[in-house]
DNA sequence: ATACAGCCCTGAATGC
DNA sequence: TGCATTCAGGGCTGTA
């Protein structure tokens, strides 16, 4: 998608090829891609206007003539080519010109989002009032762009970070890719609320955008050769990238898989523990089956910790018309119901010990779904310390969500015993559970912190305590 | 006013 | 294999 730095390598590319050229002819294939006039008045007007000047804001390119001007938007796919008069059109060529030179500019657009408008004036002050130009906010490599403007426009709204750096009225030129680049670069997660913001973040985002906008001119200015290929958009930048498409890759500062997510319906990638969210430590609890969760989050949630539990949001998502329910059904039908409605979790429990496939399907509609409750948990909870309980943290990948991990460990002996107590097993059902999962020690070799839960209650809750203290 | 869902579009990727 | 569904997303419009 062309982002500032493309549109402004398209500019320069155009400039040097069709600059000082006159339309002979203009034939428009897709009329409501104009935006402000008919395909008759596009015609009439552009046919022998010569194009002295191609300027551009934000995204936006402007093409002066003699007398008017086009403002031109490429949205997702635009592209401009320049071929031979013979070339054949092409499906998604919507708009062609033909220059004096005889060679033919066309205006390519897979989807059709791109947009153009006519303007009859070409005083850069008059064009800049057309509606859509004149709402944007300065751009984001603007040199006179002052940490204190982008703080107080931020400051207006309630709103993640990344939707607000989207907003070409607060800061013009960045698109999804480029935005992601710039939060990496500042350190800020991209579910920070703009309320949130300091000074020195605005600065740093400035700072960050200047370099990547920069870097990024500089890439797709040296990419342009082919008469034939498209013009700039096809820029080498996107091998610099640091996070942005790089899912489950390593972070290039610290390593961790880079995390990719949905905010304000823009798929977004982060790094979790380069960008953690501001005044918010999230610590994960997890631990092998019976080996004493509960002990330690029911201790934490009396001493006033908030502590979200999987387990408890696959519960309440289970209910009719909730998260998991929808998509169970969706998959299933009704036949994992009982009389009520409700979903029957005896059908289910049988279905996913029935076949390593079956429990694989049911774990891929149900962690997404808690992964996303508690992230939106997390994005919304109170500053301070959040735990965060999952018994499958690391199998499930929730582990990304969490800056710290606690493992709760015991004895194989009191493990045994405590399932087969619990839930009624026999001693070969129990071990069959626990050889299900990862083990205890692989679990503790990727925590940060071990709770030995194999002693009395007291001593367990000294190692919380400790804990507490280091992170608080 | 502010925030957000839906819309415009097609092709690639995924699902069954 | 082939058919159907889902996803990608910048900016505009309409609604609560």
């Amino acid at each position: 998608m062309p982002e500032l730095p493309e549109v402004e390598t398209v500019r320069r590319t155009l400039e040097r090829q069709i600059l000082n050229k006159t339309i002979t002819d203009v034939k428009v294939y897709y009329e409501r891609m104009l935006e402000n006039c008919t395909k008759e008045d596009f015609i009439s007007t552009l046919k022998g206007k010569t194009i002295k000047k191609i300027d551009r804001y934000g995204k936006y390119l402007i093409f002066i003539f003699d007398d008017c001007s086009l403002i031109s938007h490429l949205r997702m796919e635009g592209k401009f080519f320049i071929k031979n008069l013979d070339a054949p059109k092409e499906k998604h060529e919507h708009i062609v010109f033909t220059l004096d030179n005889n060679i033919s500019f066309r205006y390519h657009d897979t989807r059709k989002f791109g947009r153009m408008a006519l303007l009859n004036t070409i005083d850069k002050a008059q064009i800049m009032k057309y509606p859509a130009l004149a709402k944007l906010g300065k751009e984001a490599n603007d040199e006179t762009f002052t940490e204190q403007e982008l703080l107080n426009k931020l400051s207006k709204k309630n709103i993640f970070i990344k939707t607000a750096l989207l907003d070409q009225e607060i800061i013009c030129g960045l698109g999804n890719i480029y935005v992601d680049e710039v939060c990496f670069m500042s350190k800020l997660n991209p579910f920070t609320l703009t309320k949130e913001i300091t000074i020195k973040d605005a600065e740093s985002i400035l700072e960050s955008s200047r370099i990547v906008l920069a870097k990024a001119i500089q890439a797709g200015g040296t990419t342009i050769r082919s008469y034939t290929s498209s013009l700039g958009v096809t820029g080498l930048f996107q091998l610099e990238l640091l996070v942005h498409s790089k899912e489950n890759e390593p972070c290039p500062v610290c390593k961790t898989p880079i995390v990719k997510t949905k905010v304000g319906g823009r798929g977004t990638y982060y790094c979790p523990r380069c960008q953690t969210l501001p005044n918010k430590k999230v610590i994960g609890i997890t631990g092998s089956i019976a080996t004493g969760k509960t002990t330690v989050t029911t201790y934490l949630k009396e001493k006033g910790y908030l502590v979200l539990d999987a387990d408890e949001i696959v519960k309440e998502e289970k209910k009719p018309n909730k998260l998991i329910y929808k998509a169970l059904i969706n998959k299933f039908d009704r036949k994992i119901l009982n009389s009520n409605n409700e979903i029957d979790d005896k059908k289910l429990a049988q279905f996913i010990y029935e076949s390593e496939h079956n429990r694989q399907i049911i774990n891929k509609i149900i962690h997404p779904i808690v992964y996303d409750v508690l992230e939106d948990e997390i994005v919304k909870a109170p500053h301070g310390l959040i735990f965060v309980s999952v018994p499958l943290m690391f199998e499930a990948h929730f582990d990304s969500l969490c800056q710290k991990i606690i493992c709760v460990k015991t004895s194989d002996d009191v493990q045994i015993n405590r399932l087969m107590n619990r839930n009624n097993l026999t001693l070969e059902e129990a071990k069959k559970r626990i050889d299900a999962h990862m083990t205890q020690e692989e679990k503790c070799q990727k925590s940060d912190y071990i709770i030995d839960n194999s002693k009395e209650l007291c001593y367990t809750i000294e190692q919380v305590n400790e804990i507490i203290r280091k992170e608080e």
